[in-house]
DNA sequence: CGAGTGACCGCAA
DNA sequence: ATTGCGGCCACTC
């Protein structure tokens, strides 16, 4: 359940961030879109680096679902927090978005 | 307060 | 199908 209206966006970004449940992605624009700013996809970005890092940023790739490249470690990191979760990423740091991608009800 | 930056997305050639 | 460019908003310094 997402209910967090706290006005400042990086609230809103930080908070269905870490309400992706595990061993499901969630792509920059999308996390915008659910916030209310479709064309916020880069602010998302923005806020994951600067924001919790206590929260599955490595949860959040790309809309092609691409690792993203300024992840702590680089993409090899993130390819392998994926996988702690369960999730299959291919050699090419891509992972199925089609069934992957968490959609919030 | 002002300017620069960014882990993106969408469209056009 | 692939590559290149612009735009947009919020955050940080």
């Amino acid at each position: 359940m997402i209910v967090l209206t706290e006005g400042n966006f990086k609230n809103r970004v930080e908070a269905i961030v870490s309400q992706i449940p595990r061993g499901r992605v969630m792509s920059y624009g999308q996390i915008a879109i659910l916030c209310g700013n479709p064309r916020a996809s880069r602010i998302v970005g923005g806020i994951a680096h600067f924001g919790n890092s206590e929260l599955p940023w490595h949860r959040v790739v790309n809309k092609s679902g691409g690792l993203a490249s300024g992840f702590p470690g680089g993409k090899q990191s993130h390819k392998r927090a994926l996988e702690d979760e369960g999730i299959v990423v291919t050699s090419g740091y891509q992972v199925d978005m089609s069934k992957l991608l968490w959609r919030p009800q």
